[in-house]
DNA sequence: CTGTTAGCGCATTCAC
DNA sequence: GTGAATGCGCTAACAG
């Protein structure tokens, strides 16, 4: 039965009435100059007719969509899912949409869909740049045009006209290591991410400046850089890990909860007890260490707050007058060491 | 789209060529009535200006957006972000975007978004309907206006003109519950989702008539049926419901991963042997069940797929001349049982 | 092969 | 208060 019929609009309210285009839109807009009865009439008469605004004529008419435009490299990562639900949250509230694309951890992907994005689809973008964006003229050129934006997790401070929106990575895996060090553990492996994002060599960073400060010498073999970009690879890269460890470590701060779920897994396997052998701590705080068992304590990251944040940011930005120059803001969130059974 | 510098359009380069617009537009879309030398002039210069089409005005003059919108109950759900990824994996290779919101189980919500669809911004509709939703008439309503629909997951066969993508719900429960009770399992537990969702409605038809079929009687006491729409409170229920049992169950179905999950580990809290003492089978098959120790054994649903295939007849209703009566087709595709440590 | 013209549906300026 | 006219940027039908 699906007959495209042709949509109403705001010519056929005009004419049934014997008014104009312009005294319907008014109306609709309920514009004061309106006679109230004229508003009324128009009312009843586009419900009526089941009449529904044209999304896209509005927007050629207006010049602004009301769309954000979000680019996250991967789906399948709780935390980005987390950081939209709070963009999307505040968005919602303030009369945006969001379209969300992934980059699928690809610098060209990344480039394509800012082209997309460009083509006048959206108002702003609220990005986190991929591992493999070294060079981030593309995103300095589309901020010289105009186009708002905000950067979130991976931060690239030299993209100037953008906001951010970020934790103090160093700080807060400095702090879940030197909890560790104060529980009396001494030799702590890290498990980080891909090495070129800037979170990972961050949290690095906040590791070795915790073993520095308590006079820890840095053994190499305790350290893992994962390469994986999949599930998949995580697992097996992690399992041999510690499959080749020489020494056995007492503690494992990893840098993503599903790496804590990992290496707790394959703790558990080779028969150690957690945390009375090994401790381990996970950072994000996505609910899956809630689950496991034993419970996994994490550096809770405000991935939601973030979302909204930067939201928050780029609608501001939105509505800067156009020919004033945007100052650029970063905004830093605070994490918290959340302790539950692995520790 | 608030740029702040003025955008290049065709006119500008149009008058920069000494040509019309509509050669402009033609040479830019590789019209093979258009010179090549022509061509070349024009694909040159807009390069040298920084043209970027305005995808908006495209679309109000075209009458397509190629945006498909999808709207799921939640984000947090990775059965939900999954599908999303094969939808998105199918429509870009087809020249669509997607265009994501979430219902967030509500009724009134789904709606509101819906019409926020029927604006025009997108030329088709993915959607799983949220437990809420007694009434399709909305749902139908938009259909009879000749917009396209696949809807998946909770699906309303009441709904007329749209395409469904769905699995066989009842089938795969039976046989994992089957599966269960030729393993030896007799006082089997089940855990289901909202009573309102028809998946969850048949997951349980499939449970009782596997218990049927080999004369196990159901035990109510055994039976839980999840209202809970937050992790938080899943947690407790779950929790509550085996503090309280009376009878002890050799073994659980749960109609997601989680809930499996979650039953894991309440029994592991109380000391039970699993796959000994009690066996587990969870649902989905989204990736968490392999982290866990032990390992869930589950149902495999093909979330990907099951959003590939609903962007494929999606794009198929998209390309249908419009004065042609759509034919509704329903798609069952294949789960199959992976088994794990926990059975 | 290329130009002219007429929309697409709505907002908005300028009259009256 | 209301209407007529113009423009948003691009496509497409119709000429030539």
């Amino acid at each position: 039965m699906v007959f495209k019929k042709r949509r109403v609009k705001l010519e056929d309210i005009a004419r049934k009435l014997n008014i104009s285009i312009a005294t319907v839109s008014r109306a609709l807009d309920k514009n004061p100059r309106v006679k109230k009865s004229t508003q009324e009439k128009v009312f009843k008469t586009a419900e009526e007719m089941g009449y529904m605004p044209n999304q896209i004529a509005k927007s050629l008419s207006s010049g602004k969509t009301n769309i954000i435009g979000v680019l996250i490299p991967r789906y399948d990562e709780p935390f980005f899912i987390e950081v939209c639900r709070g963009i999307d949250q505040y968005a919602r509230n303030h009369n945006y949409k969001i379209l969300i694309s992934s980059s699928r951890n690809s610098y060209q992907f990344e480039k394509e869909n800012l082209i997309s994005f460009e083509r006048g689809l959206v108002d702003g973008i609220i990005l986190s740049p991929t591992h493999e964006t070294e060079n981030v003229a593309h995103l300095n050129d589309l901020t010289s045009k105009g186009m708002p934006m905000v950067l979130f997790d991976n931060i690239r401070e030299e993209v100037s006209g953008a906001d951010h929106v970020m934790i103090d990575d160093i700080k807060s895996s400095f702090d879940a290591v030197e909890f560790l060090i104060k529980k009396g553990r001494k030799k702590i492996a890290f498990i980080g991410g891909i090495k070129q994002k800037k979170v990972f060599q961050d949290r690095f960073t906040g590791y070795k400046s915790a073993l520095n400060k308590y006079k820890i010498p840095l053994n190499e073999e305790l350290v893992l850089h994962c390469n994986s970009l999949d599930r998949e690879f995580e697992d097996r890269e992690i399992l041999d890990f510690f499959k080749h460890l020489t020494t056995t470590p007492d503690a494992v701060f990893t840098c993503t909860d599903n790496y804590g779920l990992l290496a707790m897994k394959t703790l558990l396997k080779t028969e150690k007890k957690i945390p009375e052998e090994v401790a381990v701590i996970g950072f994000g705080d996505l609910g899956l260490g809630e689950v496991f068992v034993p419970t996994l304590t994490c550096v809770s990251q405000p991935s939601f707050e973030m979302g909204q944040k930067a939201a928050e940011l780029l609608i501001k930005q939105l509505n800067e007058p156009e020919d004033i120059l945007h100052k650029k803001t970063v905004v830093k969130l605070e994490t918290k060491l959340t302790q539950r059974e692995s520790t």
